[in-house]
RNA sequence: GGGCUUGUAGCUCAGUUGGUUAGAGCGCAUCCCUGAUAAGGAUGAGGCCGGAAGUUCGAAUCUUCCCAAGCCCA
């Protein structure tokens, strides 16, 4: 009876994958972890770890950028709910937005707003709740399939009515506080479509165009004899000028051009003025320039604001034009918001559908890019304009129609979030940021620059603005809830959806002047939304129990999205928690009870999220980013049902830092599956077939265990303590632990590469060093102390690995637990790997010099292999014995403690460490910098010289007799000790031998014809390993044997016969040839070798 | 145009508070080992650490400038 269940060769690795999500499933293990971390969590008192999930929107299909978020989010909720933290998941959709609408328009065949006016508003918007969740099978089949664990079926939606009256009751806050004011926005606006633009939008159309360039002359008020020069490439907006811009620190030039003197950038004088003759007299800074004032250029706006008169704009340049830039508020954001600062008209002379109004009289009803011909004409007849070019710019235009789209002003509602600035930026300080440059940088920047809130949209499908206002007096109030509404609203039905166009028709009697409140027409940005989920995906405050729920979850301890969303989620999380404690402060410092908003007065920044992790993008093989308009994209599918959602998992976060774009493609994954989770595999197997032929079973006299730890592993009747184990698996146990404390530190620290890199050399040493060096002890026939040891050691690694790599790859880590723990604890033991703790690091396992020692070891016996392949000695040829020299002697009782390892490694007889090293090496002596470096100064450089010039030897020596030497520099006597030096050994020529840092090993070449006889005799092992091999004989299958052979093939044959039976299991040994069974035939050292082999 | 990030081997990337022989994996070439075997190991070729200047006894690492790429914004 096997113990383990044994590995298949060639496993499926997708179909066990698959095996074990349907066990996750069927016996609820996610929601039994979600339980045993309540339990734990009030049994230890530990706080709730708290994870906020960026709502993705589902009615697109999920891409391999959502897979790189998912298992990064999925990675620390499972650790640290193996750490016995409780960990809630719960899911979020976004579903409100102009994609939405987007689709919903495709799909209808319709374009457009007037489309959506004529089709109907209310059943566009029943059409845009139907497709949200138009992929939600997808986005749930990828969400399981990856193994991220979130809560599904408790999902926040953000059009739910009791999302939306969340979201209601916050704008409502902001709204008392008197934070949320009407005013213009420009908008890239399509004029024939006589739609907004996202920005998104935008930025797929833009297209290199030629446009007028032209130079105008603005003349001033004071002085018609002066004008100031300045540069435009849209004509049709100088109807629509208020002000000219300079910059403050630039240098301007008066310069006389005829009997006119004109106003430009020192730096752009000769660019602008070109061949024309001029003089400049006199130079001004542009701060001196401010407030002049001059004649309107076209007299048909009326303003009714002071206007025509010189600021100061951040944004002007010197790259081109003439630094005197032309400001038309109402067609630039720039513009409008140096407008807002100096308080301009906002001069709009265009109609939505792109032509002037009736007021530009030459030009009304023109389209206003056909018009700028006759504009420039009309300059040049006025003697205004300078010059007239072309000039070549990217410009965008419209994706649906191609018209060239124009800057307008819309109406619309901000939130003054610039007011709180500073409040923001100070949040974002106590947020621990990954990478933490995001902080000062990307998103600091993007804070310091904040601008207000265009909070307002012309749409139909989203949270619609909570204002209703007096069609008579102005009069405006906010609504904070559905109970508001009820009240405020006449004939209200109670249930009644709180979107478009249901909400549009409730009608508030004015309280000011009796008249009728209408809502206004907008929605809001569904950024909104999603940044309110921290209070909104709990109903908070109206849905019952959402007080607890939301004072037990905020803020969170972590998120993580892509970098995307610094301007995105990031912002809308922050701005909306920064504003509402604002808020809090505001109400008490009126005295007003604050009620719901006494959480954000009550806790400390940062808000609403204490770390945050940034993601970079997911790239094709070439490193493009993955889209589908560049159809480079590679379906994530493809990659699991070849190699695994662990394959995948892994290759996410082991091949780079998570914040760095990542390669995704089908050959990265499969190298990085290779390098680790087949080699774990391998391992595992390796251990399954021996622990099951010896029938080593860990539960042995230990019939219940507590936790999957060394500590309840010691009770069982066949332990072998770690202090009695060989130094081979005391080095292993080291490592063990070690990476344990390495791997539990990253991911407490957020360094998800770094707890990949421990974890893949742990197990490329368990590999690549340990099982290699112990095969012998498992293949030897007796269960002794030492194979115990062996097994144990083996099996306390894989175990720990299960634990650890749990959180990484889900699959294999359930994989090794099952089998390896399950098995043999069927009723003491969790269900699953992902119900167990966290391995707690037992520290005094950790035995740094055993550490160093074998790595000393690997040394040697890596350049002992180099030795031999540098003279083309086969390793399985046996020599007499290799020379060790060591730079540093008191290393020499290290390595012959593992002198065994050495010996087997190299397959010599004897490793002797060199009497008279100067046969064999020379010296060469250097100064160690990083200690003479500080000590010495500027004088090192002295020492390094002197010490090259000595005689290294005699150092050497000296250094070894006396512990110090001395050294003559300009006079001066130093003293140095043998910390200060560093000595470096060379392999003299005409030695087989090699050398590394402080070690050199030089072989004994000489073959004796005993040896050779061995070499052979191994050659023979060799052949009949092959066969068994090839005839797939079981592991313990006695085997007979006949070998036909010559010369000193046969005589080492015969002599080793006992060998070479052990070695391949064999009963039955004649050299003497006849056909048993499977024969093979083959040529050694020139000799011929027949050998067959049967199965006894 | 502004901000941020990144430039290290053919490719993908490490590189600890600055310390003098810059590493790993893949790929390539040559060889070896092998009852973990569709694995494993050794050796080799391959680097003015994007460029320049500076700080320093010493720079891939710190500073400044420049160049290139990516992302975000305008």
């Amino acid at each position: 009876m096997t113990v383990f269940k044994p590995i298949e060769r060639n496993q499926d690795i997708p179909a066990t994958e698959t095996r074990w999500m349907e066990f996750w499933k069927e016996n609820s293990i996610f929601d039994k972890q979600l339980a045993l971390g309540e339990k734990r969590a009030r049994a230890e008192g530990k706080p709730t770890y708290v994870f906020y999930e960026g709502p993705p929107t589902a009615n697109g299909m999920p891409h391999p950028g959502h897979v790189l978020t998912r298992v990064v989010k999925d990675l620390f909720p499972r650790f640290r709910a193996m750490q016995g933290y409780s960990v809630p998941r719960k899911a979020g959709w976004d579903t409100h937005g102009l994609p939405v609408e987007i689709e919903v328009e495709k799909e209808l065949g319709i374009e457009g707003k007037q489309g959506i006016e004529n089709y109907g508003i209310e059943k566009f918007v029943t059409r845009c709740q139907d497709s949200v969740f138009r992929y939600s099978d997808a986005w749930s089949k990828l969400t399981e399939r990856i193994a991220f664990w979130i809560d599904l079926d408790d999902p926040y939606v953000t059009y739910h009515g009791t999302y939306v009256e969340s979201v209601w009751w916050s704008l409502k806050q902001i709204w008392d506080a008197g934070l949320i004011y009407h005013g213009a926005k420009i908008v890239p606006w399509c004029p024939r479509c006589g739609t907004a633009l996202s920005s998104h939008e935008v930025g797929q159309g833009y297209k290199e165009v030629e446009d007028p360039s032209v130079y105008v002359a603005f003349r001033s008020k004071a002085d018609p004899k002066i004008l100031f020069l300045a540069w435009t490439t849209t004509p049709w907006t100088l109807i629509s000028n208020a002000a000219l811009c300079v910059g403050a620190e630039f240098d301007y030039d008066y310069v006389k051009v005829g009997d006119e003197t004109l106003v430009m950038a020192s730096a752009l004088r000769e660019s602008a003025l070109g061949k024309l003759e001029h003089e400049v007299a006199k130079t001004v800074k542009g701060s001196e320039l401010l407030g002049l004032e001059y004649e309107q250029l076209f007299p048909y706006a009326k303003v009714d604001k002071p206007a025509f008169r010189i600021i100061a704009g951040d944004f002007v340049g010197l790259d081109a034009g003439t630094g005197i830039v032309h400001t038309a508020p109402g067609y630039g954001e720039d513009d409008y918001r140096v407008g807002r600062e100096n308080d301009l008209p906002v001069i709009n002379m265009v109609n939505t559908d792109g032509t002037f109004m009736d007021e530009v009289t030459p030009w009304k009803g023109m389209f206003v890019k056909d018009a700028d011909k006759l504009i420039i004409k009309d300059l040049k007849e006025r003697n205004l304009l300078l010059k007239s070019e072309r000039y070549k710019h990217d410009y965008p235009f419209c994706w649906r129609c191609d018209s060239p789209l124009l800057y307008y002003p819309r109406p619309a509602w901000y939130i003054e979030t610039s007011k709180y600035k500073d409040r923001m930026i100070e949040n974002n300080r106590a947020v621990e940021w990954f990478p933490d440059h995001i902080k000062e940088g990307r998103f600091g920047n993007f804070l310091a620059t904040n601008v207000d809130w265009a909070l307002s949209r012309e749409r139909y499908w989203g949270t619609p603005l909570p204002i209703w206002r007096c069609e008579k007096c102005d009069n405006r109030t906010a609504v904070g809830s559905r109970a508001e509404l009820l009240a405020k609203g006449e004939n209200v039905p109670a249930d009644i959806e709180l979107h478009k166009p249901y909400v549009d028709e409730v009608k508030f009697k004015c309280d000011r002047c009796g008249g009728v409140m209408h809502r206004v027409p907008e929605v809001i940005d569904c950024w909104y939304d999603a940044g309110s989920m921290p209070f909104a995906q709990w109903g908070y405050p109206f849905v019952g129990g959402s007080h607890e729920k939301f004072a037990a979850a905020f803020p969170s301890d972590f998120i993580a999205e892509a970098i995307d969303q610094t301007r995105g989620w990031f912002y809308t999380l922050l701005a909306i928690s920064t504003l509402l404690k604002e808020c809090a402060k505001i109400k008490k410092e009126k005295g007003e009870e604050l009620g719901d908003l006494q959480p954000w007065l009550d806790k400390p920044y940062p808000l609403p999220y204490k770390r945050c992790l940034v993601m970079g993008h997911v790239c094709d093989e070439k490193g493009f980013k993955m889209s589908k308009s560049k159809k480079n994209y590679l379906d994530p599918w493809q990659v699991m049902n070849r190699d695994g959602a662990d394959a995948m998992r892994w290759y996410f976060y082991s091949s780079n830092h998570p914040w760095t774009s990542v390669r995704f493609f089908e050959e990265a994954i499969r190298d990085a599956q290779k390098d680790f989770l087949i080699r774990l595999r391998n391992v595992y197997s390796f251990f399954v077939i021996y622990a099951n032929i010896d029938g080593f079973n860990p539960a042995a006299g230990n019939a219940s265990l507590s936790a999957i730890s060394p500590e309840d592993f010691a009770r069982s009747s066949n332990y072998v303590e770690v202090e009695k184990r060989s130094l081979l698996d005391r080095w292993m146990v080291s490592k063990l632990e070690s990476a344990t404390a390495t791997v539990t530190k990253s991911l407490e620290n957020m360094d998800i590469l770094a707890a990949a890199r421990a974890l893949y050399d742990l197990v490329d040493m368990l590999s690549n060093w340990y099982v290699r060096r112990s095969r012998d002890r498992f293949w030897a026939g007796d269960i002794t102390e030492d194979k115990l040891s062996a097994y144990w050691t083996l099996y306390e690694s894989l175990t720990r690995i299960a634990l650890m790599t749990a959180p990484m790859t889900p699959f294999m880590a359930e994989d090794l637990y099952q089998n390896l723990c399950r098995e043999v604890w069927p009723q003491s033991t969790p269900e699953s790997v992902h119900l167990c703790r966290w391995p707690e690091v037992r520290e005094s396992a950790i035995v740094p010099e055993v550490e160093t020692q074998m790595d000393m070891v690997r040394e040697i016996a890596s350049l002992g292999l180099s030795a031999r392949a540098a003279q083309k000695i086969k390793v399985r040829q046996p020599l007499a014995k290799a020379v060790v020299i060591l730079s540093d002697h008191s290393q020499q009782e290290n390595v012959e403690l593992l002198a065994d390892v050495i010996r087997e490694e190299l397959n010599i007889k004897e490793l002797v460490f060199a009497e008279d090293a100067a046969t064999y090496v020379q010296y060469s002596v250097k100064p160690d910098f990083k200690i003479l470096g500080p000590k010495l100064g500027k004088n090192v450089k002295a020492c390094g010289a002197a010490l090259a010039k000595a005689d290294a030897s005699s150092i050497v020596n000296a250094l070894r007799n006396d512990g110090r030497y001395l050294l003559d520099i300009g006079g001066e006597t130093l003293e140095l000790t043998a910390e200060e030096i560093e000595v470096r050994i060379n392999a003299k020529d005409g030695f087989a031998a090699a050398d590394g840092r402080g070690v050199v090993v030089a072989l004994d070449t000489a073959i004796t014809d005993e040896l050779e006889r061995e070499g052979l005799a191994r050659e023979v092992v060799n052949r009949i390993q092959g066969i068994r091999k090839e005839l797939d004989l079981p592991y313990q299958a006695r085997i007979a044997v006949r070998v036909g052979t010559g010369g000193m093939l046969a005589r080492a044959a015969v002599e080793h016969a006992k060998t070479i039976c052990a070695e391949t299991l064999c009963d039955d040994y004649k050299v003497e040839f006849e056909e048993l069974g499977e024969t093979r035939e083959s040529e050694v050292g020139g000799e011929s070798l027949k050998i067959s082999v049967r199965q006894i």
